[in-house]
Order: structure tokens, then C-alpha cells, then sequence
DNA sequence: GTTAGCATGTAAGGAGTTACATGATTTT
DNA sequence: AAAATCATGTAACTCCTTACATGCTAAC
């Protein structure tokens, strides 16, 4: 999954806006999080976190060495400077903030934002699936193929899913403006692009 | 998404198995197939299909010059040593075959291949995802966080997917074990959170 | 005639994985 | 005492994306 540099950061931020943290714990919170598919590596997280140090987006705490035999380990907490990039980029809407990736981080971390953001969001994700499978059954339609048994289920299934994603970014907008309406509604007939 | 490399490859020689293509459609092929995520670009289709030429994998089509007003274009077509190949790789069992991309791909070429490689990939596939699942309710038990409204729906959508793809994964099994059987059985009981 | 889509490619650069390296601490 | 896990890092390499570059052809 690409563009990731921008989402360790992001994710980065995030976390240690709960609470100060060492890389080691990081990571495995990271992958916790966003670890539905390949796990995050010490060689990718240590010199974002480097980076993020030389930009002032994080600092190293100076904790009170009450406890006396701490283990060696470097704990971080965000700067002012990274709690205004974390909330810019929070703020951001458009195609970066729901691609596959950038929206699951943004999504974790919603309550920091305000809720016109989190429709917007939302809603430009729902369109971003909604394009694919009009994108895909239009493809399909053209060219009508010798039906293979494991390509046809593949198709199925992967289009049941985005389906299925649809459904729940729809229930989860619906939640966002009406208080607490758990009913499904029937969308606008997206218009088409 | 990682280890395209040999993904773009094994694909490649996959369609190009169903009949010569050039590179344009082979990459709006590609895309329909696997185009859940993101798309492929020509700067990384292009570099394979030269790649796999140099390896003899394939080779440029001289078809018949019956259509005058040919547009530019190259076709290609799968060698024996590519359709060798095609076949090592499909018969590979081990976690290459099972982990996010590659499994798609595999399960595209399913008809490429015996029952008995079929069930061991989409077993490994399915104790794959297990494994996951296991690991996030392992982790989720012993650190009882604060729980975040968005963090936790995220938590349950992502595991709801899962478990979905698990089902499906255990029809696809029964159906290949036992004919045509196509009730969801009701699987060992997940030791729940 | 001009826009949209077909068709092929290259160069630079980013992002992350793998493998390597090291050592402390806790558990068995 | 050994094994597992905690903990941090670096270097080389692979793979892919982005942006650039070019030109044909069909449709409007």
C-alpha cells in the first residue's frame, strides 16, 4: 500500500497524542491498527521516527528516572509544531485522505476532528468504492469473457465486499448526521461519473 | 502492498495464457483483477514485460500483417519456458501463496492447477487470516485500553471483514472437497473476546 | 480541428522490506 | 543457563509511482 510516509506520520502523531511512547510499542500498536495487511518494520518506523525528531514534529522525553534499572529506550512525545501538523493533516479532505490506507488512519482518529471533516471524509470515500464498482461493472459489461469458475467468484466476492463497504460508510454518515439512526437508508442514486 | 514483483509476473503470465495481449490491455486487465487497491502504472508494467522478455518468459508476436493500418503496438505471447514457469509458480505452497495479493492472483489461475495444491493454498490462505484474528483478540485482551468510538468501530469492521473472509474460505474448501456442497458450515466456534 | 483515448516508453525518486548487528531483561 | 522477547538501529536493495516524453487514431 503505497503513499505510507505520509500516513506513518500521520499515525505516528496520532498515537502519541494519547500518550508518550517508545518506538517498540509504537510499532506494535501500529500494527495492531493497520496490521489487516503486512506488518510494519523496524527499518521503515526508526527513521521516520528520526525524521519526524530533525523536523520537531517530536521530541524525546525527559522522563524522571524514579525507577532505576529502566530498560535502554527512547520515549517520544509530540511538540506543539506536531500537534498543528497532526491537526493539519486531520483536516485535510481529498483523494489523499480516502485511499485505502490514509482513510483507516484518518478514521482512527476522528475524534479529533470536527464532524463537517468527518462527512466529508466519509462521503468522499463512499464515492471513491462507489466509482470502482461502477468502474468494473461497466468494464464487465463490455466485454462479455469466456466465464472462468474461479474468475467469476473472485469478481463476486470482491464486488460483495466493496458492496458491503458501501453499506457501512453509509450507515456510519447516516450516524454522523442523525444522532443515532441505525437504519440503513437508501442512498441518492449516486450520479454516476 | 508488497512483493508485486513476482505478483506482476505470475499475472502476466497467467492472461497472456488465455491468449496474446499488448501491454495496454494486459495493464486494464490487470487492474479489473486486481484493482481493489490500487492501480498499476505503465512505468512498472512496462520494465516487467521488458524484464520477462530478456528471460525468454515471452516473446513478441509476429502476427500476420493482414490489417493494413495497424496501430503501434506490441503483442506478446507466453514461450514454453514461460508457461514452465507459470506452472512453478502456481504449484508453489507456502506463505508466498498466501498472503494478500498473491492469493488473488493464485485463485484468479485456479483452474491452472490440481485440487490438491487448490485446497493447501486456500487452507493456508484461511489459517493465515486465523492467525490474525487470533493475534488482534490476543492483544486485544491484555491491553484493556480507553476505548475510542472510532477506534473500536474500526477494530470490529476490520474483524467482521475477516471473519467473512474466513467463511468464505471454508465453502470454497467444502466445495472443493465435497463436490458441490454449498451450505456454510458451521465452523469451530472462535474463542471469543 | 480538437478532444479523448489508444499505445509505448524512460528517468528520478520515494518508501519500505530484508538482512544484518547488538545487547538488555525476563521467563522457564 | 537457555530461550524468548524487549529494544534500537543501519545498509543495501527492490519495487513501484510520478512525471515526463511522444505520437497515432477515432469521435464529436
Amino acid at each position: 500500500m503505497a503513499r505510507r510516509g505520509e500516513t506513518i506520520e500521520l499515525a505516528v502523531l496520532g498515537l502519541l497524542h494519547e500518550g508518550p511512547m517508545h518506538g517498540y510499542e509504537l510499532r506494535k500498536r501500529l500494527n495492531l491498527m493497520l496490521g489487516w495487511g503486512r506488518l510494519l518494520s523496524y527499518g521503515s518506523l526508526y527513521p521516520a521516527l528520526k525524521k519526524m525528531l530533525r523536523n520537531n514534529l517530536i521530541e524525546e522525553v525527559t522522563s524522571a528516572p524514579s525507577t532505576a534499572s529502566r530498560r535502554q529506550r527512547i520515549t517520544y512525545q509530540v511538540t506543539d509544531k506536531g500537534t498543528d501538523e497532526f491537526h493539519r493533516l486531520m483536516s485535510e479532505v481529498g483523494p489523499a485522505a480516502w485511499e485505502d490506507d490514509n482513510f483507516d488512519i484518518r478514521f482512527r482518529f476522528f475524534s479529533s476532528t470536527d464532524m463537517e471533516i468527518r462527512l466529508r471524509v466519509l462521503e468522499g470515500r463512499r464515492s471513491r468504492l462507489q466509482e470502482r464498482l461502477d468502474r468494473v461493472q461497466r468494464e464487465l459489461a463490455m466485454t462479455q469473457r469466456e466465464v472462468d469458475r474461479y474468475a467469476a467468484e473472485l469478481q463476486r466476492h470482491g464486488v460483495e465486499s466493496v458492496e458491503r463497504e458501501v453499506r457501512w460508510l453509509s450507515d456510519l454518515i447516516n450516524a454522523e448526521r442523525g444522532g443515532e439512526r441505525t437504519t440503513t437508508e437508501e442512498q441518492p442514486p449516486a450520479p454516476a461519473t
